[in-house]
DNA sequence: TTGTAGGCGTTATCAT
DNA sequence: ATGATAACGCCTACAA
């Protein structure tokens, strides 16, 4: 028994529409009428009910951030930046987590909400070429990071080969020659065959042969495996003076299992990811990563599929835009001794004893 | 130009009505109907509109998770929980997010959306006693962690008081005589409270008279304020040889501080938190913390909103049940020697060379 | 087991 | 500047 805009209407003493009006930025409207409408609505705590209005208009202003998973810190924070760019604009997110099953990812797509929301903002992971497809025919789309279906929506990219170029050129550097990359064995999704690629050829330019050894294969791209994968290549024997985990995830298990061994970081390896999550920045030490520029890609994403879901038919052609990416040099490929000169804080003292 | 259930009843050859019953369980059907129908519908790729189902049900199957931010792991991972309970039941989660703003909380459970949810799951963290009036008469609500609303809405508790006393009599075991309660200090919530109460009830058991000095306030419970008021305390001369962080956000923070100025965890000062993050175990020393079981926080949650959801007028008096919690010790607080012995992995050696 | 009619709350059209 | 009225797509009676 909740209010409805007749209640607002008979209260106001004017039609229905002219309260619709009034929640709709009608202009022409005299003072008097608004603020008695303003009154009615008060008394009655009224609210536009959503779903006549998604009925009615054909469209809900809901959008979807289709990601595999909250556990982890990068899409988390791009959820957050995803939510907080599309508040501005009147457009509310749903978060729909597929836990990197295809299955759930074209459900996500075409599922029972896709006649709920305009428009989703979609990270794939698990889709592969055979699903363009079922995307190209889904719904207003903005793609992330993934470049593999480009030309068949919109497409907000994380310049991969170059951001892992810069990684690995940073490694060499400071002299760093045998770096295990985490993520680069059999690489599954197109975004690790993009970063190996970059790495390679970081290698080349420096006149060094890659290792095949030192291209570890990863069950997922998250700590865990990242530590596992780690152990792995210690127990092997490999021999390495450095790490670039793909993503920050995989980094920080990489130096988490290293630091669990009595390997220093960055004495005895270094390590390097990509991401700049939260996490990278409170990791001890911290963490040398590659910053996206998350803000910027959620602002990117968001205001293309704005744009596509008011402009219904594509002008043909799908736009791709690429996100700016720096490097955050930190502790963890530090050398001690540039560590100690650059550290601006007090000097380091045995406190709180016992 | 989405099909609609007409299409797909005269393309089935049959009456609305009947493919309505088909999308809604209804068990008296022939199975060539059904059989027609599912046919046309795959043709048409016919979806339900959610829209139209909601404003004529009166209801949407959509539930908001009200939490403040996304880029806590607490909430993430909470967040996950919810969304993973609420699909088998047909629950749908929107995840609403308040930035700690008191006004965005009220908008959450009373704004635009209010029309569109079925009731909300609510982790309150800027609303005061003020607000119990708006709280009570917004619609179906689960407030989770915070008890100073008990008696206008279900509730699923977590034991602040036990869990905290828990912690520190761990950290007493363990010989540690003075720790500093970071969240004690002119708290904010009545979490705080709690859990302040709760380690002076477990520091007067022990026979120690708490230092008010060690009541640390912190201006958020995240790990910048963590480490930022462990930086204070450390400068203004505190000693301390423990650090409970009253989540583990502020544990890590404290932890990560205390390495930066070289003083040993567990070895100098030994740290431990509450919420079990996946931060925690990943943590260098991994983090002591305590479990609140939050998959059982989420299911509790929604099952108990799923009922007062479907039971429209409260049997009068609401629920209130408590999670159950387990102390995780890790290395933070485990003595060196302890350490070494408990330590199953292989011995430590340097590896990974140069 | 299936069909018909009407209304859920809103907005668009067309008047006035 | 405001009002009357007809959809939007679905579900619930009620009928058959």
């Amino acid at each position: 028994m909740p209010a409805t805009m007749r209640d607002v209407a008979a209260r106001a003493g004017v039609s229905v529409k002219t309260v619709s009006n009034f929640f709709n930025g009608y202009p022409y409207m005299r003072e008097e009428t608004r603020a008695r409408i303003g009154a009615a609505v008060e008394e009655l705590d009224y609210r536009v009910n959503v779903s006549a209005r998604s009925l009615r208009r054909g469209s809900s202003g809901m959008i979807s951030l289709i990601v595999p998973e909250l556990d982890q810190a990068y899409f988390a924070e791009l959820a957050q930046e995803v939510i907080d760019a599309a508040a501005p604009l009147g457009l509310t997110v749903l978060v729909e987590t597929t836990s990197y099953l295809r299955e759930r990812e074209l459900d996500a797509l075409s599922g029972v909400h896709r006649q709920l929301i305009d428009g989703a903002i979609f990270d794939p992971l698990a889709l592969g070429p055979d699903d363009a497809p079922d995307l190209a025919r889904s719904l207003p789309l903005v793609i992330i990071g993934e470049r593999q279906f480009e030309g068949l929506a919109d497409h907000v990219l994380i310049a991969d080969e170059e951001v892992a170029r810069r990684v690995v050129e940073h490694l060499l550097e400071i002299g760093r020659r045998r770096i295990l990359l985490l993520g680069a064995g059999s690489p599954g999704t197109h975004t690790a065959v993009l970063r190996r690629r970059g790495s390679v050829a970081a290698l080349a330019r420096a006149g060094l042969t890659p290792d095949e050894a030192l291209f570890v294969e990863v069950d997922g791209w998250n700590r865990d495996a990242g530590a596992r994968a780690t152990a792995r290549a210690l127990e092997s024997g490999l021999r390495f003076d450095a790490v670039f985990g793909f993503n920050d995830a995989l980094a920080l298990g990489a130096q988490w299992e290293l630091l669990e061994r009595g390997i220093a970081v960055p004495g005895d390896v270094a390590v390097a990811g990509v991401d700049d999550t939260r996490d990278a920045r409170f990791a001890h030490p911290t963490l040398t990563t590659m910053s996206p520029g998350r803000a910027q890609i959620a602002r990117l994403a968001v205001e293309l599929l704005a744009r596509r879901i008011s402009e219904p038919t594509a002008p043909d052609g799908f736009v791709s835009v690429t996100a700016d990416f720096e490097l955050i040099v930190r502790d963890s490929t530090r050398s001690p001794a540039s560590l100690a000169s650059l550290d601006r804080r007090p000097p380091r003292q045995k406190d709180g004893l016992r």
